[in-house]
DNA sequence: TCTGGGGTCCTAGGACCC
DNA sequence: TCTGGGGTCCTAGGACCC
């Protein structure tokens, strides 16, 4: 048995919850460079507010209705789902963290001593009074149906913010009224094409024969069925595998023309993307990065692109990270357009940087390079400042806007709320 | 003027091997 | 004139998730 717990409209609760004068009002939050809308709360969700639309085309409405506006605040949201995540991990043995703002649980051991419906109902009540956000929770025998079974206990709230779907009749009865569009893993394209065969609701995806799904689609959607059906497919993954690649990249706060500052700004994410892979203890050998325009623009060509090199050895290294992302760059790089977006992959991961040399290679192993970069970490996680190579820059006038940002409420000492008596 | 970022998995097709 | 079968590996693209 299952359950998933999700904080419910995680990022604007965030921020709501350390502003207790926002009460009553809609509130939204903004993706990076304030692009488009990525959160709500459940007074801005009433009034209509469309998800992932752009803020610049919803700021006069936002204006008229009082809807209040916040930059992403990742700090903040980073270290409030920690909390959260370490309260699921008390109150039960298996955790899998599935993102910043939902975990499935492994119930195996909670069903012998309690009541599934009283502990969600305790998850609940503990989160709340902990860090003031409210999870909803769903319970089934897969994590398909404890998926769904959430989906219900936010879409009804005279469920009280937990659905138990243990059994049968209530998986049946709840799948007749759920789209199939809204079941976990089907996205626009494959509920198009189911409901052009006819398979409308959850109920008619899970009588669906499973060859003939498989015949039409993948060994993915079949899983699905099964899990609807109740044979479990997915199990749960307490430890975080190893990941296959990193990206880093961003928008520019303005169009960048200047191949300077492109740079720079591939510089930077080459930088963050070494530091990440080091922080995963990874070698890589595939580096990758690529530039694009905007492809909303009208009136202008659209140009984007990506090139990639391979190292002859594993790296870590952020100077062979950098030099390989900025080698790429001059490749792709062309003058006259205006750029939206940047970016550096790294890819081919290894456990450490040795690696089969052919017969005529010649490599020279830089010397102390795990000690340089271990010492660059140090300095750049100790809080007291941060080191940087030149290319990154100093003014660094292409990074993203974040114009409505709120305090580092829990990890700035300078942000601390006061309290008045 | 202004449209996010970071991932995973699967499949098809091409290159190459014997 | 006739031109196989079976396999691996890699990459690109499409779908999905939050």
């Amino acid at each position: 048995m299952f359950a998933l717990a999700d904080v419910n409209s995680f990022y604007a609760s965030c921020e709501t919850v350390f502003r207790p004068d926002l009460k009553g009002r809609p509130v939204v939050v903004l993706s990076n460079n304030d692009g488009c809308v990525i959160a709500r709360n459940a007074e801005a969700k009433s009034l209509g507010v469309p998800m992932g639309t752009p803020w610049f085309k919803m700021r006069s409405e936002f204006e008229r209705h009082k809807i209040v506006t916040f930059s992403s605040n990742y700090a903040l949201y980073a270290d409030m789902s920690a909390r959260v995540m370490t309260i699921l991990e008390e109150m039960s043995p298996c955790v899998e963290i599935y993102s910043i703002d939902e975990a499935f649980i492994d119930l195996h051991g909670v069903s012998h001593c309690q009541n599934l419906e009283t502990f969600g109902q305790e998850v609940r009540a503990k989160v709340l009074q902990w860090t003031g956000l409210t999870v909803g929770v769903g319970i089934g025998p897969t994590k398909t149906l404890a998926k769904l079974a959430n989906h219900a206990a936010k879409k009804w709230p005279q469920t009280g913010g937990v659905v138990d779907l243990s059994i049968m009749a209530r998986q049946r009865k709840l799948m007749n009224l759920v789209d199939v569009g809204d079941v976990w893993g089907i996205g626009r394209r494959i509920s198009k094409k189911l409901n052009d065969m006819g398979i409308k609701t959850a109920l008619q995806l899970a009588d669906a024969s499973a060859p003939f799904i498989r015949k039409h689609f993948s060994v993915v959607l079949e899983r699905t069925v099964r899990e609807l059906r109740g044979e479990s497919c997915l199990a749960l993954e307490e430890f975080v595998p190893t990941k296959q690649q990193i990206i880093c990249s961003r928008s520019f706060g303005d169009r960048v023309s200047d191949y300077e500052q492109m740079r720079e700004a591939i510089c930077s994410h080459a930088a963050r993307a070494a530091e990440k892979l080091r922080g995963e203890h990874q070698y890589c050998r595939h580096i990758s990065a690529f530039v694009k325009t905007s492809p909303f623009a009208v009136n202008e060509a659209y140009y984007g692109n990506t090139a990639g090199t391979k190292l002859q050895t594993p790296t870590q290294d952020s100077r062979d990270i950098v030099a390989a992302a900025t080698k790429c760059l001059d490749t792709i790089w062309r003058e006259g357009h205006r750029f939206q977006k940047c970016g550096v992959m790294l890819g081919d991961f290894y456990s450490q940087g040795v690696a089969q040399l052919g017969l005529f290679d010649e490599y020279q192993p830089r010397s102390n390079s795990e000690q340089l970069m271990a010492v660059l970490d140090g300095i750049n996680h100790s809080g007291k400042g941060r080191i940087w190579f030149a290319g990154q820059g100093i003014q660094k006038s292409w990074e993203m806007k974040r114009q409505m940002l709120s305090p580092a409420y829990t990890t700035r000492f300078s942000d601390l709320l006061r309290a008045k008596l």
